[in-house]
DNA sequence: AGTATCGTTTAGTACATTCTAAACGTTGTA
DNA sequence: TACAACGTTTAGAATGTACTAAACGATACT
Protein backbone atom coordinates (compact mmCIF):
# COMPACT_ATOMS: atom_id res chain seq x y z
CA UNK A 1 0.00 0.00 0.00
CA UNK A 2 1.12 3.51 -0.77
CA UNK A 3 2.89 5.31 2.08
CA UNK A 4 0.50 8.23 1.89
CA UNK A 5 -2.50 5.98 2.41
CA UNK A 6 -0.78 4.21 5.28
CA UNK A 7 -0.22 7.57 6.89
CA UNK A 8 -3.86 8.56 6.49
CA UNK A 9 -4.86 5.21 7.98
CA UNK A 10 -2.53 5.47 10.95
CA UNK A 11 -3.43 9.05 11.72
CA UNK A 12 -7.10 8.22 11.64
CA UNK A 13 -6.54 5.30 13.99
CA UNK A 14 -4.50 7.39 16.37
CA UNK A 15 -7.00 10.24 16.49
CA UNK A 16 -10.00 8.02 17.02
CA UNK A 17 -8.08 6.20 19.75
CA UNK A 18 -7.41 9.50 21.45
CA UNK A 19 -11.02 10.57 21.15
CA UNK A 20 -12.09 7.25 22.57
CA UNK A 21 -9.93 7.78 25.64
CA UNK A 22 -11.40 11.25 26.12
CA UNK A 23 -14.85 9.70 26.34
CA UNK A 24 -13.77 7.31 29.05
CA UNK A 25 -13.19 4.26 26.89
CA UNK A 26 -9.80 2.69 26.38
CA UNK A 27 -7.57 3.86 23.57
CA UNK A 28 -7.54 0.48 21.84
CA UNK A 29 -11.32 0.46 21.95
CA UNK A 30 -11.46 3.38 19.53
CA UNK A 31 -8.50 2.19 17.53
CA UNK A 32 -10.11 -1.14 16.79
CA UNK A 33 -13.23 0.58 15.59
CA UNK A 34 -11.08 2.85 13.40
CA UNK A 35 -9.32 -0.09 11.79
CA UNK A 36 -12.61 -1.83 11.07
CA UNK A 37 -14.14 1.40 9.86
CA UNK A 38 -11.39 1.86 7.28
CA UNK A 39 -11.50 -1.71 6.07
CA UNK A 40 -13.64 -2.58 3.04
CA UNK A 41 -13.86 -6.18 4.23
CA UNK A 42 -14.37 -7.84 7.63
CA UNK A 43 -11.23 -8.50 9.68
CA UNK A 44 -10.16 -11.30 11.98
CA UNK A 45 -8.48 -10.95 15.37
CA UNK A 46 -5.12 -11.58 13.72
CA UNK A 47 -5.72 -8.93 11.11
CA UNK A 48 -6.42 -6.36 13.80
CA UNK A 49 -3.46 -7.60 15.77
CA UNK A 50 -1.18 -6.93 12.84
CA UNK A 51 -2.74 -3.57 12.19
CA UNK A 52 -2.34 -2.30 15.74
CA UNK A 53 0.61 -4.31 17.08
CA UNK A 54 -1.05 -5.16 20.36
CA UNK A 55 -1.46 -8.54 21.96
CA UNK A 56 -4.20 -10.94 20.96
CA UNK A 57 -5.61 -11.06 24.46
CA UNK A 58 -6.02 -7.33 24.61
CA UNK A 59 -7.86 -7.27 21.31
CA UNK A 60 -10.04 -10.17 22.33
CA UNK A 61 -11.23 -8.32 25.41
CA UNK A 62 -11.62 -4.94 23.76
CA UNK A 63 -13.42 -6.15 20.69
CA UNK A 64 -16.04 -7.88 22.80
CA UNK A 65 -16.49 -4.64 24.67
CA UNK A 66 -16.82 -2.84 21.35
CA UNK A 67 -19.37 -5.39 20.23
CA UNK A 68 -21.37 -4.91 23.43
CA UNK A 69 -21.52 -1.19 22.73
CA UNK A 70 -22.77 -1.89 19.25
CA UNK A 71 -19.61 -0.59 17.59
CA UNK A 72 -19.02 -3.66 15.49
CA UNK A 73 -20.69 -6.84 14.32
CA UNK A 74 -19.38 -10.36 14.14
CA UNK A 75 -19.75 -11.74 10.67
CA UNK A 76 -19.49 -15.30 9.58
CA UNK A 77 -17.23 -16.16 6.68
CA UNK A 78 -18.18 -19.45 5.14
CA UNK A 79 -15.49 -22.08 5.39
CA UNK A 80 -13.39 -20.06 7.81
CA UNK A 81 -13.07 -20.93 11.46
CA UNK A 82 -12.02 -17.47 12.48
CA UNK A 83 -14.32 -14.79 13.80
CA UNK A 84 -14.58 -11.81 11.54
CA UNK A 85 -15.70 -8.35 12.50
CA UNK A 86 -16.92 -5.36 10.60
CA UNK A 87 -17.55 -1.84 11.84
CA UNK A 88 -21.08 -0.81 12.61
CA UNK A 89 -21.48 2.30 10.49
CA UNK A 90 -25.08 3.11 11.38
CA UNK A 91 -24.53 5.81 13.93
CA UNK A 92 -28.08 5.59 15.18
CA UNK A 93 -27.64 1.95 16.10
CA UNK A 94 -24.41 2.58 17.98
CA UNK A 95 -25.92 5.36 20.04
CA UNK A 96 -29.26 3.78 20.68
CA UNK A 97 -27.99 0.37 21.54
CA UNK A 98 -26.24 1.21 24.76
CA UNK A 99 -24.88 4.70 24.92
CA UNK A 100 -28.14 6.47 25.65
CA UNK A 101 -29.11 3.68 28.03
CA UNK A 102 -25.90 4.15 29.95
CA UNK A 103 -26.35 7.89 30.23
CA UNK A 104 -29.96 7.43 31.15
CA UNK A 105 -29.04 5.11 33.96
CA UNK A 106 -26.83 7.82 35.39
CA UNK A 107 -29.50 10.47 35.01
CA UNK A 108 -32.02 8.27 36.73
CA UNK A 109 -29.51 7.66 39.49
CA UNK A 110 -29.69 11.38 40.16
CA UNK A 111 -33.43 10.99 40.50
CA UNK A 112 -32.99 8.17 42.99
CA UNK A 113 -30.69 10.29 45.12
CA UNK A 114 -33.22 13.08 45.17
CA UNK A 115 -35.74 10.65 46.63
CA UNK A 116 -33.76 10.54 49.87
CA UNK A 117 -35.75 12.45 52.42
CA UNK A 118 -36.45 12.78 56.10
CA UNK A 119 -39.87 14.28 55.85
CA UNK A 120 -42.52 13.52 58.44
CA UNK A 121 -39.97 12.64 61.05
CA UNK A 122 -40.46 13.91 64.54
CA UNK A 123 -37.24 15.74 65.29
CA UNK A 124 -36.37 15.98 68.99
CA UNK A 125 -34.35 19.18 68.65
CA UNK A 126 -35.20 22.37 66.85
CA UNK A 127 -31.79 22.60 65.18
CA UNK A 128 -32.26 19.19 63.63
CA UNK A 129 -35.62 20.23 62.27
CA UNK A 130 -34.04 23.22 60.54
CA UNK A 131 -31.32 21.09 58.98
CA UNK A 132 -33.87 18.52 57.88
CA UNK A 133 -35.91 21.20 56.20
CA UNK A 134 -32.86 22.51 54.40
CA UNK A 135 -32.01 19.03 53.15
CA UNK A 136 -35.57 18.66 51.97
CA UNK A 137 -35.29 21.88 50.04
CA UNK A 138 -32.14 20.68 48.33
CA UNK A 139 -33.69 17.35 47.42
CA UNK A 140 -36.61 19.07 45.77
CA UNK A 141 -34.24 21.33 43.88
CA UNK A 142 -32.26 18.33 42.73
CA UNK A 143 -35.34 16.51 41.58
CA UNK A 144 -36.44 19.49 39.54
CA UNK A 145 -33.13 19.64 37.72
CA UNK A 146 -33.02 15.91 37.23
CA UNK A 147 -36.35 16.08 35.46
CA UNK A 148 -35.01 18.76 33.19
CA UNK A 149 -32.04 16.64 32.22
CA UNK A 150 -34.33 13.70 31.71
CA UNK A 151 -36.40 15.78 29.31
CA UNK A 152 -33.32 16.70 27.32
CA UNK A 153 -32.27 13.11 26.92
CA UNK A 154 -35.75 12.11 25.88
CA UNK A 155 -35.51 14.81 23.23
CA UNK A 156 -32.22 13.45 21.98
CA UNK A 157 -33.54 9.93 21.85
CA UNK A 158 -36.40 11.02 19.69
CA UNK A 159 -34.26 13.18 17.43
CA UNK A 160 -31.65 10.56 16.58
CA UNK B 1 -26.57 16.57 64.86
CA UNK B 2 -29.07 13.75 64.85
CA UNK B 3 -27.77 10.40 63.66
CA UNK B 4 -30.51 10.10 61.08
CA UNK B 5 -29.53 13.40 59.44
CA UNK B 6 -25.90 12.42 59.50
CA UNK B 7 -26.80 9.26 57.69
CA UNK B 8 -28.75 11.15 55.05
CA UNK B 9 -25.81 13.48 54.62
CA UNK B 10 -23.23 10.74 54.30
CA UNK B 11 -25.29 8.68 51.91
CA UNK B 12 -25.87 11.68 49.72
CA UNK B 13 -22.15 12.43 49.69
CA UNK B 14 -21.27 8.85 48.87
CA UNK B 15 -23.77 8.57 46.03
CA UNK B 16 -22.80 11.84 44.42
CA UNK B 17 -19.16 10.81 44.69
CA UNK B 18 -19.95 7.57 42.94
CA UNK B 19 -21.91 9.34 40.23
CA UNK B 20 -19.04 11.75 39.79
CA UNK B 21 -16.64 8.90 39.18
CA UNK B 22 -19.02 7.40 36.63
CA UNK B 23 -18.83 10.61 34.65
CA UNK B 24 -15.07 10.53 34.56
CA UNK B 25 -14.40 12.93 37.40
CA UNK B 26 -12.74 11.92 40.63
CA UNK B 27 -14.81 10.68 43.54
CA UNK B 28 -13.78 13.52 45.82
CA UNK B 29 -14.79 15.99 43.14
CA UNK B 30 -18.43 15.00 43.49
CA UNK B 31 -18.20 14.52 47.23
CA UNK B 32 -17.01 18.08 47.77
CA UNK B 33 -19.88 19.39 45.74
CA UNK B 34 -22.26 17.26 47.76
CA UNK B 35 -20.95 18.61 51.06
CA UNK B 36 -21.28 22.18 49.84
CA UNK B 37 -24.68 21.46 48.37
CA UNK B 38 -25.99 20.27 51.72
CA UNK B 39 -24.54 23.13 53.69
CA UNK B 40 -26.70 26.20 54.38
CA UNK B 41 -23.57 28.32 54.79
CA UNK B 42 -20.25 28.55 52.91
CA UNK B 43 -17.49 26.19 54.05
CA UNK B 44 -13.74 26.52 54.39
CA UNK B 45 -11.12 24.01 53.32
CA UNK B 46 -10.90 22.79 56.89
CA UNK B 47 -14.63 22.34 57.15
CA UNK B 48 -14.62 20.15 54.06
CA UNK B 49 -11.57 18.32 55.34
CA UNK B 50 -13.40 17.42 58.51
CA UNK B 51 -16.51 16.43 56.63
CA UNK B 52 -14.74 14.08 54.23
CA UNK B 53 -11.64 12.98 56.16
CA UNK B 54 -9.26 13.52 53.27
CA UNK B 55 -6.04 15.48 53.20
CA UNK B 56 -5.99 19.23 52.79
CA UNK B 57 -3.87 19.02 49.66
CA UNK B 58 -6.31 16.75 47.95
CA UNK B 59 -9.20 19.07 48.71
CA UNK B 60 -7.21 22.09 47.58
CA UNK B 61 -6.62 20.55 44.17
CA UNK B 62 -10.09 19.13 43.73
CA UNK B 63 -11.98 22.20 44.82
CA UNK B 64 -10.13 24.34 42.31
CA UNK B 65 -11.06 21.82 39.67
CA UNK B 66 -14.66 22.02 40.86
CA UNK B 67 -14.49 25.79 40.70
CA UNK B 68 -13.17 25.66 37.13
CA UNK B 69 -16.13 23.52 36.13
CA UNK B 70 -18.47 26.04 37.69
CA UNK B 71 -19.56 23.69 40.46
CA UNK B 72 -18.83 26.08 43.30
CA UNK B 73 -18.06 29.71 44.01
CA UNK B 74 -15.51 31.25 46.28
CA UNK B 75 -17.14 33.63 48.70
CA UNK B 76 -15.53 36.21 50.85
CA UNK B 77 -16.36 36.26 54.55
CA UNK B 78 -15.59 39.61 56.08
CA UNK B 79 -12.96 39.48 58.77
CA UNK B 80 -11.92 35.93 57.95
CA UNK B 81 -8.69 35.07 56.21
CA UNK B 82 -9.89 31.72 55.03
CA UNK B 83 -11.37 30.99 51.63
CA UNK B 84 -14.99 29.94 51.77
CA UNK B 85 -16.89 28.06 49.15
CA UNK B 86 -20.55 27.54 48.40
CA UNK B 87 -22.15 25.18 45.92
CA UNK B 88 -23.31 26.56 42.63
CA UNK B 89 -26.95 25.50 42.53
CA UNK B 90 -27.90 27.01 39.18
CA UNK B 91 -27.71 23.96 37.03
CA UNK B 92 -27.73 26.00 33.83
CA UNK B 93 -24.58 27.81 34.88
CA UNK B 94 -22.75 24.62 35.74
CA UNK B 95 -23.55 22.99 32.43
CA UNK B 96 -23.03 26.03 30.25
CA UNK B 97 -19.82 27.15 31.83
CA UNK B 98 -17.63 24.30 30.73
CA UNK B 99 -19.44 21.03 30.33
CA UNK B 100 -21.04 21.74 26.98
CA UNK B 101 -17.85 23.39 25.80
CA UNK B 102 -15.88 20.29 26.66
CA UNK B 103 -18.28 18.00 24.86
CA UNK B 104 -18.40 20.35 21.92
CA UNK B 105 -14.65 20.28 21.62
CA UNK B 106 -14.81 16.53 21.31
CA UNK B 107 -17.59 16.65 18.76
CA UNK B 108 -15.69 19.15 16.69
CA UNK B 109 -12.65 16.94 16.93
CA UNK B 110 -14.67 14.34 15.06
CA UNK B 111 -15.26 16.94 12.38
CA UNK B 112 -11.54 17.63 12.13
CA UNK B 113 -10.79 13.97 11.67
CA UNK B 114 -13.30 13.74 8.86
CA UNK B 115 -11.41 16.48 7.05
CA UNK B 116 -8.53 14.10 6.47
CA UNK B 117 -8.56 13.23 2.79
CA UNK B 118 -6.41 12.12 -0.11
CA UNK B 119 -8.53 13.47 -2.88
CA UNK B 120 -7.00 14.75 -6.09
CA UNK B 121 -3.87 12.73 -5.59
CA UNK B 122 -2.43 10.97 -8.57
CA UNK B 123 -2.18 7.37 -7.41
CA UNK B 124 0.46 5.32 -9.21
CA UNK B 125 -1.31 1.99 -8.72
CA UNK B 126 -4.89 1.08 -9.34
CA UNK B 127 -5.23 -0.71 -5.98
CA UNK B 128 -4.21 2.41 -4.13
CA UNK B 129 -6.80 4.41 -5.98
CA UNK B 130 -9.51 2.02 -4.87
CA UNK B 131 -8.42 2.20 -1.24
CA UNK B 132 -8.23 5.98 -1.43
CA UNK B 133 -11.75 6.14 -2.76
CA UNK B 134 -12.99 3.93 0.03
CA UNK B 135 -11.31 6.12 2.62
CA UNK B 136 -12.91 9.13 1.00
CA UNK B 137 -16.30 7.50 1.26
CA UNK B 138 -15.79 6.85 4.96
CA UNK B 139 -14.68 10.40 5.64
CA UNK B 140 -17.80 11.76 4.01
CA UNK B 141 -19.91 9.39 6.04
CA UNK B 142 -18.16 10.47 9.21
CA UNK B 143 -18.66 14.13 8.42
CA UNK B 144 -22.36 13.58 7.87
CA UNK B 145 -22.78 11.97 11.26
CA UNK B 146 -20.64 14.54 12.97
CA UNK B 147 -22.94 17.25 11.69
CA UNK B 148 -25.88 15.38 13.10
CA UNK B 149 -24.30 15.20 16.53
CA UNK B 150 -23.41 18.85 16.30
CA UNK B 151 -27.05 19.66 15.65
CA UNK B 152 -28.11 17.73 18.72
CA UNK B 153 -25.72 19.60 20.95
CA UNK B 154 -26.82 22.91 19.54
CA UNK B 155 -30.36 21.85 20.42
CA UNK B 156 -29.35 21.07 23.98
CA UNK B 157 -27.55 24.36 24.38
CA UNK B 158 -30.63 26.24 23.34
CA UNK B 159 -32.97 24.20 25.52
CA UNK B 160 -31.06 24.50 28.78
C1' DA C 1 10.33 40.64 64.49
C1' DG C 2 8.34 36.33 65.78
C1' DT C 3 4.60 33.20 65.50
C1' DA C 4 0.39 31.00 64.00
C1' DT C 5 -2.73 30.03 60.36
C1' DC C 6 -3.90 29.97 55.74
C1' DG C 7 -3.77 27.58 50.82
C1' DT C 8 -0.55 25.58 47.50
C1' DT C 9 2.84 22.59 45.84
C1' DT C 10 5.54 18.43 45.68
C1' DA C 11 7.76 13.94 46.55
C1' DG C 12 6.50 9.66 47.56
C1' DT C 13 3.12 5.95 47.89
C1' DA C 14 -0.99 3.31 47.37
C1' DC C 15 -4.23 2.00 44.23
C1' DA C 16 -6.54 0.98 39.86
C1' DT C 17 -6.22 0.21 35.09
C1' DT C 18 -4.52 -1.89 31.01
C1' DC C 19 -1.30 -4.25 28.68
C1' DT C 20 1.59 -8.65 27.51
C1' DA C 21 2.83 -13.37 27.46
C1' DA C 22 1.65 -17.77 28.33
C1' DA C 23 -1.47 -21.45 29.46
C1' DC C 24 -5.84 -23.21 28.41
C1' DG C 25 -9.96 -25.48 26.31
C1' DT C 26 -12.19 -26.04 21.95
C1' DT C 27 -12.68 -27.14 17.23
C1' DG C 28 -11.33 -28.46 12.75
C1' DT C 29 -7.87 -31.25 10.05
C1' DA C 30 -4.39 -34.68 8.60
C1' DT D 1 -5.55 -39.93 17.46
C1' DA D 2 -2.31 -36.41 17.20
C1' DC D 3 -1.72 -31.86 15.70
C1' DA D 4 -2.53 -27.09 14.40
C1' DA D 5 -5.17 -22.86 14.62
C1' DC D 6 -8.36 -20.25 16.97
C1' DG D 7 -10.41 -17.26 20.85
C1' DT D 8 -10.47 -16.83 25.89
C1' DT D 9 -8.66 -16.41 30.33
C1' DT D 10 -5.22 -15.29 33.76
C1' DA D 11 -0.95 -14.02 36.32
C1' DG D 12 2.19 -10.66 36.37
C1' DA D 13 4.30 -6.25 34.67
C1' DA D 14 3.97 -1.67 33.26
C1' DT D 15 1.67 2.37 33.37
C1' DG D 16 -1.32 6.04 34.96
C1' DT D 17 -4.11 8.18 38.55
C1' DA D 18 -5.22 9.91 43.07
C1' DC D 19 -4.10 10.27 47.58
C1' DT D 20 -1.19 11.62 51.92
C1' DA D 21 2.20 13.94 54.51
C1' DA D 22 5.32 17.37 54.75
C1' DA D 23 7.59 21.48 53.18
C1' DC D 24 6.67 25.91 51.52
C1' DG D 25 5.54 30.91 50.80
C1' DA D 26 2.23 34.26 52.03
C1' DT D 27 -0.53 36.77 55.24
C1' DA D 28 -2.44 38.38 59.56
C1' DC D 29 -1.91 38.82 64.47
C1' DT D 30 0.75 39.61 68.98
Amino acid sequence: MHAKLKETHDQFVEKLGFLSSLFGFSKIFGQIHAVLYLSPKPLSLNDIMNALHVSKGSISINIRELEKWGGCNRVWVKGDRRDYYEAEVDFKKIVNKRLLDAINRRVRMLGDISEMNNENYNWPSKEDKIVAEFYEKRMKHLKKNQKKIQTVFDMITKFL
